[in-house]
DNA sequence: ATGTGC
């Protein structure tokens, strides 16, 4: 356990939060409201926790409406970290009558996708550079053409990846074009939900819905932060049977995109976190948290289209991320497949138990699913399978979690020496230097107890373990 | 999260 840890705890009383700890799960919540439910993280001893994490936390249980919505349960993953908006990453939110824009904040549907390829390592090294070059192109310098008529990006909006499918068989454009759109269609199986919720096209952003051909410089694009594209190497299969089922084998190629809704999702989600604020009933008091609900059900019901529709996007973007990808495979390695082992969002609000369940920075671990969980670069990855745990809200992290903040990192007299920054031997391709600083594998917390903690606990079991080959970051 | 800003 860390050694200020009582120290910390014993501030947090004063101020008026209790917290409790019993060796892997903390308790947290508000002194004097005995209505809200207490909030739990799962983490394991030695690893750093902050104040305002479980602040932000305490404050998302007490949340109520005055139409008398609530909030039923709050967990939180071990990667859970303060988040600029109010609400800590790795929160997991149940209600019931009630959503809240900010629980899933600005980067809707921001997720996970993996695909395995029958590469082997050496033949991809020899082609490194030629591969290198092709995808900062695409991904840095704008050398792809994410272009599609009108119809099939209404449809997308509306209707997910099958809609996009539908109206790209009948007029493939960009991408669509040199994509096997086939092959497409039958891996959509393979997106969380068909990769389809019910979107409402007006929401998005004006420059998506016009008439004619769309071309949208957001799409196929990485975005910031802690977003990126990485090859990596199967490196241990523990599950053979699951493994083989999901057609991932040891030494195979792996291909891992961490992306979101960029700026559609950004667009939607101020919106609607204005929009809770405005429509929040007069002469009743504001939440301390400044995190706002929404409780009519018109509303509720109107935030969620808007929620799917930049979700849609979300999912289009990681798809053509990766057709990227695939094309450049095929145009340096001949025919390979690489197939679509999973895409899972975990910034979203899905239905659950009878209400609502947002996840913010959370992974759904349902049994059977696959459960794609990113090491920092430099780090392993993981590809687990869901136990769909009632106590986690079948919800496991969605990474290692920040250990120290990006201004920490930048410009808090972080150690930038390569060795400290855990970057000796990373081969991280980006425009940006400082973002190597920022996103350094010691700004992490150790992916190995995050995972092992959640194992201990009976919410995933590992499948695979793929290590970094190279990771693009914007 | 955002071609940002602490």
């Amino acid at each position: 356990m860390q050694p200020n840890l009582n120290r910390l705890l014993r501030a947090l009383a004063r101020e008026g939060l209790e917290v409790t700890y019993d060796g892997h799960l903390y308790t947290v919540r508000l002194l004097g409201d005995a209505n809200a439910p207490p909030a739990e993280v799962l983490l394991p001893p030695d690893l750093p926790v902050e104040g305002k994490a479980f602040r932000q936390l305490a404050h998302l249980a007490a949340l109520k409406h005055p139409t008398g919505g609530a909030v039923l349960r709050v967990r939180a993953t071990p990667d859970f970290h303060p988040g600029d908006s109010g609400v800590a990453i790795g929160s997991v939110l149940h209600t019931r009558g009630l959503v809240v824009p900010g629980a899933v904040g600005t980067d809707i549907n921001c997720g996970m996708r993996l695909h395995v390829a029958d590469i082997g390592v050496e033949a991809f090294l020899s082609r490194r550079d030629a591969f290198v070059e092709r995808m900062k192109g695409h991904y840095f310098f704008g050398t792809r053409d994410v272009s599609m008529s009108s119809r099939a990006a209404e449809a997308l909006l509306r209707d997910g990846i099958p809609g996009w499918l539908l109206e790209s068989m009948e007029q493939p454009l960009g991408c669509a074009a040199k994509a096997d759109l086939a092959q497409l269609d039958k891996e959509s199986t393979r997106i969380h939900l068909g990769g389809a919720l019910e979107g409402e096209p007006s929401w998005a952003p004006s420059g998506l819905v016009k008439p004619g051909v769309v071309r949208d410089a957001g799409l196929a694009t990485i975005g910031g932060g802690n977003h990126f594209v990485e090859v990596q190497r199967v490196e241990a299969v523990t599950d053979r049977t699951r493994a083989w089922e999901w057609g991932v084998r040891e030494g195979q190629l792996a291909f891992m995109i961490h992306s979101g809704s960029r700026d559609v999702g950004k667009h939607v989600g101020m919106a609607w976190q204005d929009r809770a604020r405005a429509a929040w009933p007069a002469g009743a008091p504001y939440p301390d948290s400044g995190i706002l609900p929404l409780g009519e059900p018109a509303l509720v019901a109107e935030y969620l289209r808007a929620e799917a529709t930049a979700a849609n996007y979300a999912f289009l973007n990681r798809l053509l991320l990766a057709e990227l990808l695939r094309l450049t495979l095929r145009e340096l390695f001949g025919d390979v497949e690489a197939p679509l082992v999973y895409d899972v969002p975990h910034n979203i609000t899905l239905p659950y138990e009878g209400g609502w369940l947002a996840r913010k920075g959370a992974c759904p671990a349902e049994a059977e699913q696959p459960v794609i969980i990113p090491g920092s670069m430099g780090a392993a990855s993981y590809l687990m399978v869901g136990c769909g745990d009632a106590a986690a809200l079948a919800s496991a992290s969605h990474g290692a979690g920040r250990a120290r903040s990006r201004f920490d990192m930048s410009r808090g007299g972080a150690d930038r020496r390569e060795e400290a920054l855990g970057l000796t031997g990373v081969d991280c391709i980006t425009l940006r230097q400082e973002r190597r600083v920022e996103e350094a594998p010691a700004a992490y917390k150790p992916i190995g107890p995050v995972v092992a903690s959640q194992v201990e606990a009976g919410i995933v079991r590992e499948v695979a373990r793929m290590a970094p080959l190279l990771t693009f970051k914007a």
